[in-house]
DNA sequence: GTCAAGATGACACATCGTGCCAACTAGTCA
DNA sequence: TGACTAGTTGGCACGATGTGTCATCTTGAC
């Protein structure tokens, strides 16, 4: 049920620590989702979290870590889930089925989800932080299919496909007001519309 | 010859300020990689071109756009370039031509852009920015498709696409040493790759 | 209970970024 | 040439971000 399985294995004071920084995370999106990203200080957060702004450098990096600091390694999953994956169909499709395990629990939440886009949205410094984020996704999947003996420049290119289809996919379930139980569906969607219509039609002469 | 066709219809004044950007850019991705970003102050920068900190913010929003100020719309030029293309084409073959027509112009300066490639991959905020950059590209591309009768989804998709593959025939030209006359070269490599093998291997039993 | 290691808060400090105002410059018109 | 106007620049003050340092408190093992 939950995100990852090694929860059980975290010293108490990991879990503090984590449980600090989902709070921290939890805080900083509704403050910034009710009066704007510029209009809330580190102050503010901090206080609400109850902890000094000493303290809450201490438990994130920087103003803008504070909200992504409980969704980190969401891709993590993924490549989980992929490497327990029929090792006979070719290592993409393993990815695929990963990025559809991954779908069922970034379902969770869709209120939430809704809230921190229109955040990233209307901040760009915040959009590119979760493009940086997503950046750091595409190289462990590229790193997933180099270990499985896909060459260097094929990984990298499939790995910004992965993402590509991801993220196309996570928007159109966003612009559908995040409705539980069809991420899944607006996957298969973008995969079926990938080789068939679009690149096809982009390269008539092949 | 130049980067776009209306340098020109600048007046003076605009032209004074382009080159001070100009000037900045330069400076500042001089500086970033000579010391490193964290080590480089405003002031650094604002010294190196002739100009007190309060003038360096009147120019540039902050210290990350001093870095960018020069390159901001060139894919504006895939646009204008994709829109005198063949319209009895698809779109996005239209934009594939325009890619193609960008990367002549991308090729200028290589030792520049590995320079600037090795900061990026020095400082995870640069990244971020320079990864915002390339979506306000992407949805440039994308509003060309809607443009032309495509829906929003397909053009979402197809613009992420495009970046995509822009971004991997980048990459690798910038790993290959940014070899001038070569890039374009890449991205038919890629673009070749893109249907035949990497898709259809993912989704075998399409 | 004791002790060591880590967590916290307070303070000082450098840097970033902006509002404000005075001085300077370029171009225009009489 | 001289005055006028609009835009540019620099200086100053200020709030906010982020870090180093040290004293104090808490946690967990023994």
């Amino acid at each position: 049920m939950c995100c990852n399985g090694v929860v059980e294995r975290l010293t108490p004071r990991e879990r503090r620590q984590a449980a600090t920084r989902r709070s921290l995370a939890e805080h900083a999106l509704r403050l910034f989702a009710a009066r704007g990203y510029e209009a809330t200080t580190v102050a503010d957060i901090a206080d609400a979290a109850d902890m000094s702004t000493r303290t809450f450098f201490r438990h994130v990096r920087d103003k803008d870590e504070a909200m992504f600091a409980a969704d980190e390694d969401v891709f993590a999953d993924v490549v989980e889930a992929a490497a327990t994956a029929d090792p006979d169909v070719p290592p993409l499709a393993q990815l695929l089925q990963g990025v559809r395990a991954l779908a069922g629990s970034a379902e969770k939440d869709p209120e939430v989800k809704c809230a921190r886009e229109r955040v990233l949205d209307d901040n760009p410094a915040l959009r590119a932080r979760d493009l940086a984020q997503q950046l750091r996704w595409q190289q462990q999947v590229q790193r997933f299919l180099q270990e499985r003996g896909v060459t260097a420049d094929e990984a990298s290119l499939a790995a910004g496909l992965v993402l590509t289809i991801w993220r196309e996919s996570y928007r159109r379930w966003i612009a559908a007001s995040a409705e539980p139980g069809s991420l899944g569906t607006f996957l298969d969607a973008v995969v079926a519309e990938l080789p068939d219509h679009i690149l096809t039609s982009a390269v008539p002469d092949r």
